[in-house]
DNA sequence: TATGAATGAGAATTCATTCAT
DNA sequence: TATGAATGAATTCTCATTCAT
């Protein structure tokens, strides 16, 4: 990715987070990344395509966050709270970036090719979840269901977290509760 | 409220929910709401103003589905339960609507003063859960933070039902299952 | 004329003067007459007709202030010297009226009409120069043009004692001197 | 200055004139200029600095016109009458520039800043003034209520002057004749 | 490839005027 | 005659996108 490119993203992640996709002209993206107004469409051919881009880096950023250290070798539940501690840690890491991840997701802005990159790399989620369920150790639901549980917990724990700005050991607390309740919800 | 005022808010949420806020003009509301494009300004000074009422339209709407035959007598599962059963069921009925409510929190569209209108209505679901963790028959955690939990595992059970379109038993199934998994978490 | 009529002038006179013409809209005029929006068009059909209505209440004030107590049997000079001292009264008496009146001469709003209306009442004022030319007092010269330096003069006089608040003896002394001024100017 | 700064003040001269600042759209303005309607708002970002500039560049015309061969060495009457001679001159040969400037004096449409720009280039005037007083050769009053009458009497010179639409041995004479009034009124 | 002035279709909002009650 | 809601043309200003340099 060329030099400028990752510039307009960046300086879009923070304008958009600021003033939300459709207060921030093109004109002052290129302005902020530094470049002339016409660089951006020789980078990005269209505003739209330029929130699909964002999108997908801020994804592409997630997902690295969760898979960092991911314990492959390890047991279910090691895993899944793997996937519980990263999540949240970088919600709170990246609030910015997490908040306007979340926005687009439901802004119907990003184009369906977008939302669907990089779900491959989603994937071992869902075969955790297959597994779990296989070897009895999860509850018998449709596998999707269960992962949308999971990530709707997450989103209230980070949620919570954020809105009470906790650190230190009362978050840590925060975590392993929130956690335990998932658990306790869906193990058998 | 005047006729065209709710004929306003109507055309409103079902422009809104198939274009975005930003793709539909006042124009366009107006003339689906079958009035000239002034009039719209008669009712609601100012696009921001018309986008705070359908807000507080759609969410009093949704307290009031909630609220209908609440079992103030029962016991706290039946009375949780009656929650869970009556988002559910509003969500699905409404799609569009559920949809639109929930674009609108996420969007900083909707003025403070409208986020927090109708607050009191939804006491009735704190003093709820308090009083579950009193009797120590919920996981004593902050109860806004069990509120969140439950939010959320709502909001997977409407989006699981509406992408697989459920209904009849599967319906019925999915609702008690998702119940259970979130009674199993948090109570004790 | 009606009290309403005489209402919506009054009104027009204070909101053109805060705000000016093109910023005072018809209805909040009508408000502040403590009348409906469409009674202003039961008596004057066009906005345009009420600007003309209110330059001629001005115009008319304004002359009758100046001919009252007006020495018809006075000598030139003391006929003369008698508007100065009205004009002048009337301009730092009624600042509003006054900015507003000249603010409409200028304006092209007001029509052919309406301005050339009541001309027939400073007929005396050419009357008194041509007289006053006659009889060898005054300097020999067109006695329109003779009428505006008179005019023009009084105007810098008033706006002199408008901008320094000027009252009591500095007023009367500014008064006088610039009489003074002009009378050594043109008479002979 | 840019090109098209230029006729786009060139152009609201010109419409301004002939229709009033509130009956002009910017839409028309940059037609009549030859630019897109966007273009105008790239070197005015709004209708009102348009017109701020308007006036200044009326401003600066006038002053350049007085300057021009200013006799800096010549009496006190010999200036003045430089003065006289060169604003008549400006406004019989500039009649809408002439109108304009004056309308826009009264409007309220022009800031404060721009109202006072260039009155550094005016300084002249009011030293000529001063040093006249000092010298005894004009009558003992603030110069600036002399000033006053001074520019009250030039404006009825033109206006007279434009209405018969003087030239030649006339118009000379009106001038002459004009002068002399006023001199003979402020002169010891 | 980079630039940034130019473009013009749209957007929100205003307001003189009308007219049914 | 009084009312004031309804109208919709008109206005200022924005901004994604283009393109000559």
């Amino acid at each position: 990715m060329h030099e400028k490119e990752k510039q307009l993203i960046e300086a879009s992640i923070d304008l958009f987070a600021q003033e939300g996709f459709w207060n921030t002209p093109t004109a002052r993206i290129a302005k902020h990344a530094g470049v002339a107004t016409g660089t951006l469409f020789n980078y990005f051919p269209s505003k739209d395509v330029l929130i699909d881009a964002v999108y997908q880096q801020l994804k592409q950023e997630w997902l690295g966050h969760l898979m960092a250290g991911y314990p492959q070798a390890g047991t279910l539940k090691e895993r899944v709270e793997h996937i519980w501690f990263r999540h949240i840690d970088w919600g709170l890491r990246f609030p910015v970036r997490y908040g306007l991840l979340n926005q687009l997701k439901l802004s119907n802005l990003v184009s369906q090719e977008a939302q669907q990159s990089q779900d491959a790399g989603l994937a071992f989620a869902y075969d955790m979840i297959v597994q779990g369920i296989a070897e009895g150790l999860l509850v018998d639901i449709d596998p999707a269901y269960l992962g949308q549980i999971f990530y709707a917990q997450l989103e209230a724990a980070v949620a919570y977290a954020t809105e009470h700005t906790l650190t230190d050991m009362p978050l840590t607390r925060h975590i392993t509760q929130g956690f335990e309740i998932f658990w306790k919800g869906v193990a058998l």
